[in-house]
DNA sequence: ACGTCCCGCCATAAC
DNA sequence: GTTATGGCGGGACGT
């Protein structure tokens, strides 16, 4: 039976991931020239919620892509960061495996009360010294004040021991219960640990989605006992200086790239293949991306919950402020579904042919809704358009055949 | 049935 | 007080 809540038109889950996102982001920012990375813009541009940057930021924060500068702004560092913050993360880890009093962040694991310290061997996986070598570990954690337990629970400090797992053993893959287990297991109590990774492990999907798109490590299984496992990409040990050619592990996928970078560290960093190199699933190519389909709640004409119709009104007015704000200082507007590749268009080539791409892309690009006030935005939009082709024809030629793009499916 | 993980509520921090 | 941040888990989607 199909159900039409779930098969909601033009909803794919693929489509939304935060990998996906984070592909999206990179092809947004990862180039020459840019420096800064607002929070507001980019969740405009990509069309996304900020609560989903959040996360990609909190990540790629972590492995030295970003750094926060201020509220709202973060200083682009790029792939080039990533190989200082892991060398720096190895040391740490190091650091706190030799001497854990060091350890800034957590504190030792006293397995006085007779608590089964996490063991990777007994749950399949090969042995990880930092885990199986003694009761202490660099990954346990003792909460000290509120803010701290926070901050050691953040997707930042999360994703940076998850890294640190794969920096200080000599194994490259992880099953994710051992993960989940070693990273978000409250240690101390280990009765709950299991409860606490099940029901944690959702963060380590986040953060796998984000590497994976940075390929810094990728999803696999293992070879035994099939479970679900993280396999680290990003160190080698290899020397590949800047070589195109190196040989990946595998070949490589859509949105992937090749490791070639290594810092004196022995870190190995992901960049993109090529620079020039298109991406198959690059930003922007895909539109529905953009578009805000949201999976589907049983999304009744009347919506039971006040506070979720308020949402999407908010939502609405903010899309609508956006649009008048670009109106106002750009003459044009992109919503939601912003295609970075007309952008690119508009810069190289002249008014005339912006007028005509954005003309065949809003006959060709008819969207459909299921929501009304997403309809109600697209029309929004195209009558914004239309107001800019007719201030374009003041200024050149006359516009040509505009209304046939308001023809949209609400 | 179970693995995956999107989504957005709401607590907390920052301003 | 408002706004920014992000922990968290319900539940939808994918296999």
């Amino acid at each position: 039976m199909v159900d039409s809540g779930s098969l909601h038109y033009g909803y794919s889950r693929k489509q939304k991931s935060l990998g996906l996102l984070c592909t999206n982001f990179l092809g947004l920012y990862d180039r020459d020239g840019i420096d800064t990375v607002g929070l507001d813009d980019t969740a405009s541009k990509l069309g996304v919620e900020r609560r989903r940057i959040y996360d990609i930021v909190n990540v790629l924060e972590s492995i030295g892509v970003l750094a926060r500068k201020a509220k709202n702004r973060y200083s682009w560092i790029g792939h080039k960061g990533i190989p200082h913050s892991l060398r720096d993360l190895k040391e740490e880890a190091l650091n706190e495996k030799t001497n854990p009093s060091l350890n800034a962040e957590t504190e030792v694991f006293d397995s006085e009360e007779d608590e089964k310290p996490i063991n990777l061997s007994e749950s399949g996986s090969t042995a990880l010294p930092i885990a199986s070598s003694s009761s202490t570990s660099i990954l346990s954690f003792k909460p000290k004040t509120a803010t701290d337990q926070r901050r050691e629970k953040s997707l930042g400090q999360l994703t940076r021991n998850f890294v640190k797992l794969f920096l200080v053993s000599d194994v490259d893959t992880i099953s994710l219960d051992d993960a989940a287990s070693i990273l978000l297991g409250d240690i101390n109590n280990p009765s709950q640990m299991r409860n606490n990774s099940a029901a944690k492990v959702r963060r380590l999907y986040d953060i796998a989605n984000v590497l994976s798109s940075m390929n810094l490590i990728e999803k696999t299984h293992q070879s035994d006992t099939r479970k679900p496992a993280f396999r680290w990409l990003g160190f080698n040990g290899i020397p590949e200086k800047n070589t195109e050619v190196a040989m990946p592990a595998k070949p490589l996928g859509p949105n992937q790239f090749n490791r070639s970078d290594l810092s004196s560290s022995g870190v190995v960093c992901a960049r993109p293949l090529s620079p020039k190199q298109p991406m198959k699933r690059a930003f922007g190519t895909d539109i529905t991306n953009n578009v805000s389909i949201k999976r589907s709640k049983p999304v009744s004409s009347v919506d039971s919950k006040p506070s979720k119709m308020k949402t999407k009104l908010d939502e609405l007015t903010e899309c609508n402020r956006t649009a008048e704000r670009q109106l106002g200082s750009k003459g044009h507007v992109f919503g939601p579904f912003e295609p970075v590749k007309v952008i690119k268009q508009e810069e190289n080539n002249g008014v005339d042919k912006r007028h005509q791409d954005w003309e065949k892309w809003a006959v060709s690009f008819q969207p459909r809704y299921q929501n009304q006030a997403l309809g109600d935005l697209f029309q929004h939009y195209m009558e914004a358009w239309k107001s800019w082709c007719i201030e374009l024809a003041q200024g050149s030629r006359s516009p040509q055949e505009k209304t046939s793009t308001q023809q949209t499916h609400c």
